[in-house]
DNA sequence: AGGAATTACTTGAGGTCATCAACTATCGAG
DNA sequence: CTCGATAGTTGATGACCTCAAGTAATTCCT
C-alpha cells in the first residue's frame, strides 16, 4: 500500500461499458435535437454529411448501408425540403446531393444545438482536449470496422 | 511563438465531430460482432443488459423506448432460445426476462469479441484510462438526455 | 469502333425497429 | 369493492435496412 492511488484507474471492460454507455447516450441526444425539426436520426446523420454536394454512393459509404437504403432516405430529406439531387454534369449516372438553404439552416441548427447539449465539453481543459482526440482517435481509427 | 506547443488542443466542435465518429465506429463494431451471431444490434444490446433478470418495463426505460418494443424485441430473442420470460411469483403482471444457457453464452462472446475488436483499449496508460473515465462520465451523465 | 463488364441509382419484397392507441390483466388505495 | 394506476400485448403505420433485380450511363478491351 503505497497509500498514493486512491481509484485504481479503470479495466478495459470497465472503459468497453463506459464507452458504450457514453455511444448511447450521444445518440440519444442527436436524435432528440433531430427529433425537435421532425427529423429522424438517420435524417439528422445524411444531413451533416453535406458539407459539400456530395454523390448517392459515397453517401452509402459514409453511411455503411446499402445504396437503396440511400434512396430512401433522400427521398424523405427531399420531402422535407431540406435536400435537392442535382446531376453530375461529367457522369450522368450520378446524382449529387445538395443542401437546400433550409438545409443548411437545419444542419446548423442541428450542430449547434447538439453542442449545448454536450455543454460539458466547453469545461474541458486543453490537456483533456488533447487526450480525448488521441485516445478516440486510437480506439476508433477512421475505417474502422 | 513559444515554440512549444506542436498541435493546438482541438476545439469543442472538432472534439463533437470526433465523438460522432467514435459514437458510429462503436456501433459498427458493435453490430458487426451482433450480426456474426444472427442478432441485431438492438437484440445484442438488449441482451447484454441482462446479467439478472429484469422486467420487461426496465428494459424500456433502459433502451428509453416504448414497451411495445420491447415486446417484439424479446419474442425474437425468445424465438432464438437466447432468452426467457419468467412470472414475478410477488407481481403477476410482470414478465422477468431472463437469459437462458445459450444466452449468457452469447453475451459473454459478444462482449470478448467487442473487447477483441477494441484493441486499443489495452494498450491505454493508467492516465489515460482515468482521463477517458473521467471525461466520458463528465460529458455524458447517467440519464442523459 | 463495338460489345462486355462495371458502376450509379432505383424499385420491390421482406424483416426489424419505433411510436401510438386501444385492450387485458393485475395491483393498490380509498 | 370499486377506481385508478401499472405491466404487458396487439395492431396500425412509418422509417430503416438488406437483398435481388432492373435501367441507364460509363469504361474496358480486343
Amino acid at each position: 500500500m503505497t497509500g498514493t492511488t486512491p481509484p485504481a484507474a479503470p479495466t478495459s471492460v470497465e472503459l468497453m461499458d463506459q464507452l458504450a454507455q457514453a455511444a448511447a447516450a450521444y445518440y440519444r441526444s442527436f436524435a432528440t435535437v433531430a427529433a425537435a425539426r421532425g427529423l429522424t436520426l438517420m435524417q439528422g446523420k445524411m444531413l451533416s454529411l453535406l458539407r459539400r454536394p456530395v454523390p448517392m454512393r459515397t453517401l452509402a459509404e459514409l453511411l455503411a448501408c446499402d445504396a437503396s437504403n440511400v434512396t430512401g432516405i433522400v427521398d424523405r430529406l427531399e420531402g422535407h425540403g431540406l435536400v435537392r439531387r442535382e446531376a453530375d454534369p461529367a457522369d450522368r449516372r450520378i446524382k449529387r446531393v445538395t443542401l437546400t438553404e433550409e438545409g443548411e439552416r437545419t444542419v446548423r441548427e442541428i450542430r449547434a444545438e447538439l453542442l449545448t447539449t454536450l455543454g460539458g465539453l466547453d469545461d474541458l481543459g486543453d490537456r483533456d482536449r488533447r487526450t480525448l482526440q488521441r485516445v478516440l482517435g486510437r480506439l476508433f481509427p477512421a475505417g474502422t470496422d
